[in-house]
DNA sequence: CGAGTTTGACCAGCGC
DNA sequence: GCGCTGGTCAAACTCG
């Protein structure tokens, strides 16, 4: 499969998203129809409905084929995995009952095997399993993220679409600046606690690191109306993914003014993309990590999944 | 006045 | 056992 086509296919859609978006007026009641400024009578408007309404069957075509890509690639890196995982089986069996020992294995595991942009899932053996209460499973699930936001910027937020609360700040040995500890406080059964500190190397870069998984959708999408994707909530925040020494990451800009305009976030973080992986080997690769991440999120699938039937409502109410 | 933040105290893991 | 460290708690405080 070709990753990389996959990524500008996404992008067109991206783009006509919005193009749907900005041009679909709402349903209007009188008989005319207003596109731009420029007034439609009926024929016109029953004849840009067809051809909107063919638009909207191809770019739906086009979604189901990327979902359909999606699944591909996501089985074929957990087999990958599989495979990774069953050559290094000294990596898993490595003795992780103390708390700490496990987050420094699952940090490993990141650097090692880079597929956890997102969610891990390969920290946990059985053995620990069976050792550890519910609690210290649900923290086994790490992410880290690396949010790039302005150096005279003091303050530890980190705008992610979820809701926190912070409990708890402290000054750490290896680093100077305070590591600010937030609980998720959208739902109060919510487990995920995540930990925001400055980079020692870079003091414009803030470091999130996120444990467990939210079992509710963002607080920026449970206020949206509609159906709307995951990437709604990072819509307006330009975004890059990167190989660092410590592994793939996920860069988000937030030095970036948030802008309206999303064809210029969609060129600009494409633009980011496209300089962060200067050969096709890693263009490939960082792709594969990023399908592989939004697979792995039921919220996305599910995000996907509302918003191609929510815009599949919306053509048959227009 | 309630919700969120700050901050010192406390606790547990880890190395010596 | 002791000290260091990271993580959490909870009272005091701030803010809308």
């Amino acid at each position: 499969m070709d990753s990389s086509s996959w990524v500008d296919t996404s992008l067109d859609l991206n783009a006509s998203a919005r193009s749907l978006r900005l041009e679909t007026p709402k349903k209007e009641t009188s008989s005319n129809l207003f596109v731009f400024g420029k007034k439609f009578s009926v024929k016109e408007e029953s004849g840009a409905l067809v051809e909107e309404l063919n638009r909207v069957s191809a770019e739906n075509k086009k979604l189901t084929e990327m979902l359909t890509a999606m699944c591909e690639s996501y089985n074929a890196l957990q087999s990958q995995l599989m495979d990774l995982m069953s050559k290094n089986p000294e990596k898993e069996l490595s003795p992780a009952s103390k708390k700490r020992k496990s987050e420094s294995i699952n940090n490993d595991n990141n650097n090692n095997f880079g597929i956890n942009i997102g969610n891990s899932e390969s920290s946990s053996t059985d053995e620990e399993s069976s050792k550890k209460p519910r609690e210290e499973i649900i923290k086994a699930k790490i992410s880290r993220v690396y949010v790039r936001t302005e150096a005279s910027d003091t303050t530890l937020v980190v705008k992610d679409g979820y809701q926190w609360r912070k409990y708890g700040q402290k000054v750490t040995r290896d680093n100077p600046s305070p590591r600010a500890y937030f609980k998720c406080s959208f739902a109060p059964s919510c487990p995920v606690k995540k930990k925001v500190q400055r980079s020692v190397e870079d003091q414009s870069v803030v470091v999130a690191t996120y444990e467990g998984e939210h079992n509710h959708l963002p607080a920026s999408q449970m206020e949206a109306t509609s159906g709307s994707s995951r990437c709604m909530s990072l819509g307006s925040v330009p975004c890059s993914a990167s190989l660092n020494p410590t592994g793939p990451t996920i860069t988000l800009d937030l030095t970036k003014s948030k802008s309206s305009n999303s064809d210029e976030i969609a060129r600009n973080s494409n633009k980011q993309k496209m300089e962060s992986s200067s050969s096709p080997e890693v263009r490939k690769y960082l792709v594969e990590q990023m399908a592989s991440s939004l697979t792995k999120d039921p919220n996305f699938t599910a995000a996907l999944a509302a918003a191609i039937s929510g815009r599949m409502f919306s053509t048959k109410s227009n």
